[in-house]
DNA sequence: TGTACATCAGTGAACGCGCGTTCACTGATGTAC
DNA sequence: TGTACATCAGTGAACGCGCGTTCACTGATGTAC
């Protein structure tokens, strides 16, 4: 074991996105994810100041995630929700902490350039499906603060599909003989053929 | 101050839903809750047990409380949907609770029951609305596990609602003059403008 | 009406634990000359 | 190529804190007779 470990950062991102996802937030120590890596646990002081700063990370690395995964399904109303719920059931331990403004640094500059990122990729895909439905006119503009109903209904699907799911409060909801569990391909499915119901006809 | 609090069962879950509201279930400190109410740490322990018991009473009643604002809102889905986003508006320490299975007795008879109920009046509304849309025999049966896709979808976009509101996403999202904030009655306006879209017509 | 007794509700001292944070430090790396 | 020095990355001991839980206890209440 060299003394620099050399790629502790991201190392305790991935540590600490997977005990997220395990055991919750509320369950997440410092002294656990350096113990993990074989490093000191004052270690992650130096490069994230505090937990706060170790959160804000997570958080911040979660709306890049999305905001890639959402630019990739392209401007498609669907396919950006789709890629919506699979980034919540793919990324649990970020997505936990994307929603928790409580706990992190709220004017970190990273932080709030990476959840503007996924913002401008909710809006893009929005205006996209108001225009599909040949809307886009009386619904008013999006980008200074009114979402239209549709887009925001969207939102809200998606946003409620992933929450629901990364709880398990689908299991067993899809009609799929096997258990869902924490079958992503499963619960895409049943993501799509939700959503599908706001696509214009 | 009587030896005998007389009501502190239930003085508990006030405080411990005001505690959750206020600074998240991750924050929340039976001590705290005690010297609140003006009594020994120790006491909470005689109803509750432990702490685990004190969050599953809070969602118990919590899924009592939302079932009973279902069924007041009749069979009818919009109403259903804006209920629940009000109740969750309304009593946010519950809402936090109900969707943490990590954080209480999965087992306990009352939680179960008072689930089942919320779960039951859930389905009723969507019944009813698969009913009006004249859709009911394409669909399924409800019952099975099967969900039919509209009936989901209202439930996500409600539930995704509720939670994204709770956290404040929705803030500057009304088109409002004034800030939203924890303004129950705009945010339920919006939550009304935006179900409405999946009404049958 | 009174007495004995069981049960219920709350006390307060004590325990051990894991945590985040601080601090002076040391080893490793990079850079200027 | 070698040396000096600044900076970066990680160490490990120590601190204080609030917490949940345990335990023997005591005061209050209800009930049987």
């Amino acid at each position: 074991m060299a003394y620099h470990h050399g790629n502790l950062r991201a190392a305790l991102l991935v540590a600490a996105a997977t005990a997220v996802a395990a055991d919750g937030v509320g369950a997440l120590s410092l002294r656990k994810l350096a113990s993990q890596l074989g490093v000191s646990h004052a270690a992650p002081r130096h490069h994230f100041g505090d937990k706060r700063g170790v959160i804000t990370a997570l958080a911040t690395q979660g709306y890049d995630l999305l905001a890639e995964a959402l630019r990739a399904a392209g401007e498609d109303f669907l396919e950006a929700g789709v890629a919506y719920v699979r980034f919540a059931l793919e990324h649990p331990g970020h997505f936990a902490v994307m929603y928790r403004p409580d706990l992190v640094n709220a004017d970190d500059p990273e932080l709030l350039a990476a959840r503007g990122k996924t913002g401008a990729a909710l809006v893009a895909a929005s205006t996209a499906h108001a225009r599909k439905a040949g809307r886009a006119a009386s619904e008013g503009p999006i980008l200074d603060g009114r979402i239209p109903p549709l887009a925001l209904l969207g939102w809200a699907a998606a946003h409620g599909l992933s929450h629901l799911a990364s709880i398990g409060a689908l299991d067993g909801a899809t009609g799929s003989d096997q258990d869902p569990g924490t079958d992503v391909a499963v619960l895409t499915r049943l993501a799509r053929r939700t959503l599908r119901e706001l696509e214009p006809t």
